[in-house]
DNA sequence: GTCATTTTCGCAAACGATTGTTACATTGAC
DNA sequence: GTCAATGTAACAATCGTTTGCGAAAATGAC
C-alpha cells in the first residue's frame, strides 16, 4: 500500500492540507508541526503522487517529443540537447518514435495530447496531415517543429537554412574545380532537401562552364545513399563530385563508391550534410555542412516553455540557425582526365 | 477551456457516468444515446484527460527509460527496441538522461516514482546506490537493470554474456595467429568490462605460446579509446591486435592507429564490442562481437510489463542473450615480422 | 489584561475521470 | 394485466492532491 497524505495527516493528527502545505514548504506552517509532519512522511516512506497533483494544479511538466527515428545519429543529437534543456527546466520528455508512419504519428500525437503534456516537438515531420494540424490547433498547447523547412502552418519552428547549406556545398565544389556534380537528395516532396537541392543547384549553375547538377531522390538513409550512388555510377554522366542529402547516406554513398573501386576524393569528392559525430571517424573524414544539433534541440524546448508560460500560442516563434561548411578529406579537386 | 466530460453531460442531458461509459464503450448504455454522446463530443472537441484517469484507474500506461547516454548509437538501439515494444503494448516511455552522474540519476529515479511509471528500465547503470536500491524497492514497481552483468541486488536484468564475448574475441586472434594482444577496457571498476577482459584473458592465456594480454583502462568512448591507443603504442609493447571496450571506443582507436602511420590490419588487427550499426560504414570495416541490442530492449520492457501486470515483484527475472562473432576486415593475421 | 494583528490550521471544494450500487423503464412470458 | 427479468441511466463515492476561506490560537503592543 502506498502511502497517501490522508495516512500522514492520521497518523500526526492534522489536517491533510497542513501536510500537503507541510510537505511542499508553502508559507504558514509552524515550524514545529512541519517538523513532525516531515518525519512521519519519512517513516511512512511517503512519495508524491504527481499524477493527482498534476491533477489538481493543471501542469504536467511533461513535454512530447515526436521523431522520426530515434536510431539516426543526427536525431539522437537534437533529442539530447531537447532533454538536456527540458531537464534544466525540470520537464520530463516522452519519447515517441514514429519511423514517419503518419497513424503512428497521428496516435502518438492524440495520446500526448490526452495526457496533457505542455508542449510538443516535432522533429522533421514529413507533412502534417489536415487532421494533425487541426487537433493539434484545437488543443491549446504549443507545438514546435524542428528541422523542417518553415511552412505556412502557423506553429512555432527551429531549423536551418537549408537552402544557405546548398549554396555553401555548391560553392565549396565549385571552387575546387569541379563542374560536372550531383545531388543525391532525399524523397522529392520533402521542404527540406527542396531547399538544400535549390540551393546547390543555385551555387553550382551561376558558375558558367558548369553543367546543371545530375539530381536522384531517395529514402535518406544508409542504404538509400548506397542505392543512389550505385545508380549514379551505372548511369556514368561522368560526375566528379557528389553531395549528399545527409551524412548517413552520404555513409553509404561513400561504400558504393568503394565498391566500384573508386576512391573517394581523387575520384570523386564527396560532401554531407549535417556533420554528424561520426562524419569525423569514417575514412576519409567526411567534408560537410556543419548543422547544430544539440543547441537546435535545446533552443525548440525553450521557445517551447516559453510559449507555454506566456501561454500567448498566437504568436509562433521562428529561430533560424546558420550552417557552416567543414572541410575535411572527402573532397578535393577533381582528378585531371575526368572518367 | 477544454472541454470535460461534466461538459458533454450538460449539453447531452446525461449523467457524466453515462458519457464516461458511451465514450469507453462500456456495455449498458442505450445504442441512441451513445451516439448522441458521441455526437456531443465530437462536436466539442472533446479529448480523454488521461491524467485524470490515471488518478482513478491507478494506471500510467508509463514507463521510465533511464539511460547514461543517448547519444551513443549503442543505446540507442536499445532504446529503439523498447520503444516499439512500449509502442506495441500501449505504453509511453519517459526519456531520462544521466550522463552517468548519480545526482541526476537519483533525481530522475526519484521523478519517475512520484509520476508513477508502472516500470522503470536502467540501461547499463554503472553502480546503484544504497538510497537508490531501497527507494527503488519501497516502491512497488518493476525494475528492469539493461546490459549489465547480473549483480547481487533482486532487480530483474537482460544482458548479454559479456565473458563469453571477451572469449570470443581472444579466440578469433589468437587462430588468426596473434601471439601479443590488448585489451583497451573501460572503467575498471565496471562489471561488464571486467567480465569480459576475464574471458579475453582466459582464452589468450590458454593458448601456450601467448604473451598475457596488456589491459589498460579509461573511459569507453571515442576519445577515450583514442587516448588509450595513444599510449599503448607510445609504450610500444609489440602488440599485433587490439580488443576494444566497445565499437565506439574502437573507433577512438583506429584514428590513432591511423595517425601513428600504421594501417589496419596489416600493421595491428582491431576487434570492437557490440556491432554498432556503423561498425560497417567504418574502413576497414570493423571485426566485432555481435549484441542484440534491439532485441534487448524489447524483451527488458516485455519483462517490465510481465512483472507490472502479475505484481509477481519478489521473483524477478534474468534473461541472458547470446553473442557472436562478427568478422569484417579489420582483423588478418598478424605481420610476418613483428614491428 | 484587553484588543488588534498575525500565525497556524482545519474545512471543503475543486481537478476530471471511473465504477459499484441502486432506481426506474422497458421488455417479454404467461 | 401481472410479475420477473433485463436493460438503461442516475447517484455518489473514490483516486491523491491543492488551495481559498474562515475560525481558532498565538502573539505583541499598550
Amino acid at each position: 500500500m502506498t502511502t497517501t497524505l490522508k495516512d500522514i495527516s492520521k497518523e500526526a493528527g492534522v489536517d491533510v492540507a497542513t501536510v500537503s502545505r507541510a510537505l511542499n514548504g508553502s508559507y504558514g506552517v509552524h515550524k514545529a508541526t512541519r517538523e513532525r509532519v516531515l518525519a512521519v512522511a519519512k517513516r511512512l516512506n511517503y512519495r508524491a503522487n504527481l499524477t493527482a497533483r498534476e491533477l489538481a494544479v493543471g501542469k504536467s511538466h511533461t513535454l512530447g517529443l515526436l521523431v522520426p527515428d530515434i536510431g539516426n545519429p543526427f536525431v539522437t543529437e537534437v533529442v539530447r540537447g531537447a532533454e538536456d534543456a527540458a531537464y534544466a527546466a525540470g520537464y520530463h520528455i516522452l519519447l515517441c518514435n514514429s519511423y514517419l508512419d503518419s497513424a503512428r504519428e497521428v496516435q502518438y500525437m492524440r495520446s500526448l495530447l490526452d495526457k496533457r503534456v505542455e508542449g510538443i516537438l516535432m522533429h522533421s515531420v514529413q507533412t502534417l496531415s489536415n487532421t494533425e494540424v487541426e487537433e493539434l490547433s484545437n488543443s491549446e498547447i504549443p507545438v514546435v517543429l524542428l528541422c523542417r523547412s518553415p511552412s505556412a502552418s502557423n506553429f512555432s519552428g527551429v531549423c536551418v537554412n537549408h537552402f544557405e547549406g546548398g549554396v555553401l556545398a555548391g560553392e565549396h565544389l565549385m571552387e575546387l574545380g569541379h563542374r560536372k556534380v550531383a545531388f543525391l537528395s532525399g524523397p522529392r516532396d520533402h521542404g527540406n532537401f527542396i531547399e538544400q537541392g535549390k540551393g546547390f543547384i543555385k551555387a553550382v549553375t551561376s558558375v558558367k562552364d558548369s553543367a546543371p547538377p545530375v539530381v536522384l531522390n531517395g529514402p535518406p538513409s544508409f542504404d538509400g545513399g548506397y542505392q543512389l550512388a550505385k545508380k549514379l555510377l551505372e548511369q556514368n554522366h561522368g560526375v566528379t563530385a557528389i553531395f549528399a542529402a545527409n551524412d548517413v547516406s552520404a555513409f553509404g554513398i561513400g561504400r558504393a563508391i568503394f565498391e566500384a573501386g573508386l576512391s573517394i576524393p581523387d575520384d570523386i569528392s564527396l560532401i554531407g550534410f549535417n556533420n554528424v559525430e561520426l562524419a569525423n571517424v569514417v575514412r576519409p573524414p567526411l567534408t560537410t555542412i556543419h548543422q547544430p544539433k544539440y543547441e537546435m534541440g535545446q533552443a525548440a524546448v525553450e521557445i517551447l516553455l516559453g510559449l507555454a508560460k506566456s501561454g500567448r500560442l498566437g504568436v509562433p516563434e521562428q529561430r533560424e540557425f546558420g550552417v557552416r561548411l567543414v572541410k575535411r578529406s572527402s573532397t578535393s579537386a577533381p582528378p585531371k582526365k575526368s572518367r
